[in-house]
DNA sequence: GCTGATATTTAGAATTATTCTAAATGTTGA
DNA sequence: TCAACATTTAGAATAATTCTAAATATCAGC
């Protein structure tokens, strides 16, 4: 067992890069490691900062292309709470995401296998081949602290 | 009967608006009947400009300020594409969206009563008030263009 | 109806997020 | 090794949004 079947880690990440047309440059493996160290959803400024670290002479401009060929090649998620910058999100597992609006924050979650079929039928003629779910409401945190 | 439970047009439109503390001024409810004059997704650029037609001394600031007292008072929803300008939407019935990936478009999804509860257990502690679905894939006419 | 307090609008400046540009660098394959 | 092409880079340019301060409008109490 590993992890590489649920999420490429090197081998697969240059296959999966290169499948889309793009190689596999130290900028872009950095940028995808910068992003699966830690799962949150960064913006690309975040990004740029955390990778920076450890590739200091990383330009933003590089993070923006390499994010972007990120999420063309499918090893990236792009999301979008409500205000502000676009978001970026490693997890690749089907999944939903929970916008608390008391705190701003986001929260993955888990697709049960029981529902990732179709789970409405969509008109005539429409042919999806992903959805993604987005709740809003309180997270544990904040609704404890309502109730008070 | 009427149009006004399910859309209300201009007295329900000042009562929810004060209900938020806010005043149901005249370049509220134009940008407001600006919106629902056309059913589609316009950035707040594209609702400058038509709201510009019949009040032609409005500011961007202000159609700013108006969505977002819209948005607030639940009289309008926002809604994001994947990539540029927020988007807002007039439509408040429960709907969910298409977004084609092919033509850029979004389509509103009705969500039938039968799946209007909730269709997804969540974690532990998670209050949901509503959630929204974002589906990708081709509309009926970009699937019909690239069976060709 | 006046008056002060407060809310709203406005134009434009400022800020933030993202894309573009052109030059330098790196990589690949004949 | 060379030519073709991809990538990175810094900084400029653009786009989207928010902020600011002054002018205007509205409201509640008199």
């Amino acid at each position: 067992m590993s992890a590489v079947k649920e999420n490429p880690t090197v081998e697969p990440l240059a296959e999966q890069l290169e499948k889309s047309g793009f190689r596999a440059t130290p900028q872009r493996v950095h940028v995808y490691k910068t992003l699966r160290a830690k799962r949150d959803h960064p913006t690309a400024e975040e990004v740029f900062i955390r990778a920076k670290q450890n590739m200091p002479d990383i330009s933003m401009a590089t993070v923006y292309n390499c994010l972007d060929a990120l999420v063309q090649s499918h090893l990236v998620r792009l999301v979008n709470h409500d205000k502000g910058a676009t978001r970026y999100c490693s997890n690749m597992m089907e999944h939903h995401h929970f916008y608390c609006v008391e705190c701003g924050g986001a929260f993955d979650i888990d697709a049960p296998s029981s529902v990732r079929e179709p789970l409405l039928k969509l008109p005539a003629g429409f042919k999806a081949d992903r959805y993604e779910i987005a709740f809003r409401g309180l997270c544990p945190d904040c609704a404890t602290k309502k109730k008070k």
